[in-house]
DNA sequence: TTACGACTTGGAGTATACTCCAAGTCAAGA
DNA sequence: TCTTGACTTGGAGTATACTCCAAGTCGTAA
């Protein structure tokens, strides 16, 4: 992780930072998932360290499944007071259920997955066993 | 998991034992992800037991993240001869390897998830606390 | 025989999430 | 002053993965 500066000066930098492209950052605040960024005086975007992290924090969301319609909602929420705080909990709890379910089923695929490479494995290192026999095996669920 | 007929006579059926729906199941023989169906005399689709197993690894395929144009891929190669072995191999360990990446993303992130839950149970169990501080401390990274 | 329901087809339309472009502005350096 | 480069905007275009629709066919039941 790259250390953010105080003030982030450019959408370049910011983009660098958070690993997004630029044009991903102005489409985000287009669609209004990011609040309006500060400007320069000759209209250049400007972020503070706070924001280039919840951009980041945002990636993270968006990298275990959460749409962006869903980042929205909860940003908003964030913005507003402290009646929203049971709302912004059960948002989290929520995505954090899904997540666990989504490691679940990723290990479940990551056994049937590692179940195949054995057996393609087998046939490499073996190249006298019957092929037929061994894909069909696999084959079944292909 | 329901118990799968030796022989799936409709396409509703197979929707129902894939989990996909029928027209996504038109879909993928369309694009030539799923072979072309043999069909009953008056046209409709019928699929043999072995056929929606490997229409249901592929939905697993899916769900890890694996497109459909690279599912073709493995598909066709599977249909292949010996030679595509260690293609097919090397298809599967890729992916094997994206699919620990993305485990390991998701712990990561479900850390940062029950970080911030725990602020905001901190919050609702104790409303004196002052949420302006609170909320602050959770805001840098939003 | 006619109506009905379950399917068929090709093709058009939609949602999501970008990605690209043209035209314009502004500040700094030659 | 002119050019260059980094940005700005609104809007159009693209990729992926469906999703829907109109028109037609087939087999059974009344």
């Amino acid at each position: 992780m790259q250390e953010i500066p105080e003030i982030v000066t450019s959408i370049k930098q910011a983009a660098e930072l958070t690993g997004l492209t630029e044009d991903t950052i102005r489409y985000y605040e287009k669609i209004g998932l990011l609040p309006y960024a500060d400007r320069k005086r000759n209209g250049h975007r400007v972020y503070s360290r706070e924001q280039i992290q919840s951009i980041i924090f945002l990636t993270r969301l968006k990298a275990t499944g959460m749409t962006l319609e869903e980042m929205k909602s909860y940003r908003e929420l964030s913005s507003l007071d402290k009646d929203t705080v049971p709302l912004r909990l059960s948002i989290l709890e929520n995505h954090h259920h899904k997540i666990q379910n989504e490691i679940s089923r990723l290990f479940e695929v990551q056994k049937i997955i590692e179940y195949k490479i054995d057996h393609y494995r087998k046939i490499t290192q073996n190249p006298d066993l019957n092929d037929t026999n061994c894909t069909s095996t696999i084959k079944k669920d292909l």
